[in-house]
DNA sequence: CTATGTATTTATTGTGCGAAAAAAACATTA
DNA sequence: TAATGTTTTTTTCGCACAATAAATACATAG
């Protein structure tokens, strides 16, 4: 993990929001108020905010605050800003190796704290994060053991079929909230990248956006078990995806599934808005499926 | 947390084999394969056998290793060991003092570290497992927040609709396998409580047990991500069990609709036995939330 | 009197060392 | 030669203190 202080993850996120319309340009960045939506005190929100002055983002006016510069949606203003949320992660360093078979399926913390220079919260933090994730555990004694979940194919057909057994079901319930606005955003979202964003953008962003919309959509069933045991799932299924291969032509039929769905909840018919959730999954599942044997095959016959 | 090293835990645990008969007075209790079985080396091992042989469960003969004595089973041998894990956990307490509103919403780590006279490491990991619950979650900054999941009268019936989305589910899988040893054990202890244990075993005994047999089901499924699910939400379910009324006479029907399920799970039968989940659960759920309702009209009324 | 700017207090992380627990290596006995 | 007993090594925990980050309190300007 690159140090990363709660300032410089604000400023991203503030310029997020500006990137993202939210906040247009011209406009006056109030610090209490952005304190209190990112429940923070104003002290790393005036540190974000000196950051942003200091890129060009924003001005910075004596005794009278932040202002959006007129220049902020310019080119590459700030650019530096915008990504560089550097995947060099532990977290994804270690997956890596424990389903490359690098790492022995029993280690020691010391054993980690050598092979990847990092620091011990550190490596305890992606240990925790893994348990979470159900693919390490601690032993009895000293130590922690992987488990093989995500190395197996057939995690990606497991995940699908529990997918399938609480998205469709989470549609249904009674306390489901049909929430215009989260349904706009999402409409909104999928369009845009519909028209076109989807050949640019890196594969890890649309897997996260696609994930995003079915966390969002399941969270408005008012039960939060379905919601966070998706949430748990899909940070798993990140991991395999990852993995591989991608299929851009796959996003399009997906992401217009996406639409399709909004619209059937729009028209208040939960039961039609399961069934197609059903169908939805079945199609990935079975898309997915093949490219994934056809990957194995592949590395079976290097 | 007591100070228990894992030699006081494997003591226990070893004594819960003696007791359960899966180890028979008089037979040898062979460190290595001990230290297999429960995956750690053979000092902590030592250490228990000592423990048990302090305490006459076993006799120590040099050079020749250590015996389930003859008298292991008479009486209250060794009964310090049985049951004290004393649930003074802070977990326990945290838990309670949070739904009784004895705490508020935002708590800095200092806070609780003086208020419960705790270590560092335990505080930690015990929001560590709020957080894997549902009911706790870290703050951008410092400090942490409680959600309020636990103490909502609505959770019991969320919950009960999640276990009924993905439990028959579970027993639908094309992995299910069906293995005799699970179902036999499991059927041995249901019956073994009818067979009486019930009116005298402890509620929050009785709460583990059931729980238990459906996670040992669900896990047959073969897919962990089922299992997985019920076990956290099982966790989280638990809490809200110790704070409801417990009624004995409803866990006769519980367990005889276990044995009821393995019945079914013999027969070779995954859809009835799917279906049949189904009922058990709705069952539970209607007398479950009946109950929960007088629990919150007597709260109201004082 | 509200938002900003600044100073102060409080919370948390990081580090290093000694203590305790567990694992691993070695020696010995039936 | 496999299990037991014993010693050595390794791993992890616990605690104190310094360093940093964030929250809070205070002062001031519009």
């Amino acid at each position: 993990m690159v140090e990363q202080t709660l300032g410089d993850k604000l400023a991203r996120d503030i310029l997020g929001r500006i990137r993202g319309g939210q906040i247009l340009p011209g406009a006056k960045l109030n610090a209490k108020s952005l304190a209190d939506d990112f429940r923070v005190s104003r002290t790393p929100v005036l540190e974000a905010l000196k950051t942003l002055a200091a890129r060009g983002i924003a001005t910075h006016a004596p005794n009278r605050g932040y202002i959006v510069s007129s220049t902020a949606l310019n080119g590459n203003v700030g650019s530096e800003l915008d990504e560089p949320v550097p995947v060099t992660d532990l977290y994804y360093r270690l997956a890596e190796d424990w389903v490359g078979q690098e790492i022995p399926q029993d280690v020691t913390e010391q054993y980690l704290l050598q092979r990847y220079k990092a620091r011990k919260s550190e490596v305890v933090g992606t240990l925790v994060r893994a348990v979470n994730e159900g693919w390490a555990e601690r032993k009895p004694g000293y130590g922690w053991t992987f488990l093989p979940v995500v190395s197996t194919p057939e995690a990606f057909e497991q995940v699908y079929r529990f997918r399938s057994a609480i998205e469709p079901a989470a549609l249904l319930e009674p306390t489901f909230e049909f929430d215009t606005q989260v349904l706009d955003e999402q409409e909104r979202i999928q369009q845009r990248y519909l028209d076109g964003a989807i050949d640019t953008e890196l594969p890890d962003r649309l897997i996260l956006i696609g994930m995003q919309f079915h966390e969002e959509i399941i969270r408005l069933s008012g039960n939060t078990f379905f919601h966070q045991a998706l949430v748990r799932v899909n940070r798993l299924r990140h991991l395999l995806e990852l993995r591989s291969i991608f299929d851009r032509a796959r996003v399009y039929d997906q992401f217009s599934g996406h639409l399709e769905l909004i619209r059937l909840l729009r028209k208040g018919d939960p039961i039609e808005a399961s069934f197609y959730m059903r169908q939805h999954l079945a199609e990935a599942t079975s898309k997915k499926t093949s490219i994934q044997r056809a990957h194995v095959q592949n590395k079976i016959r290097r």
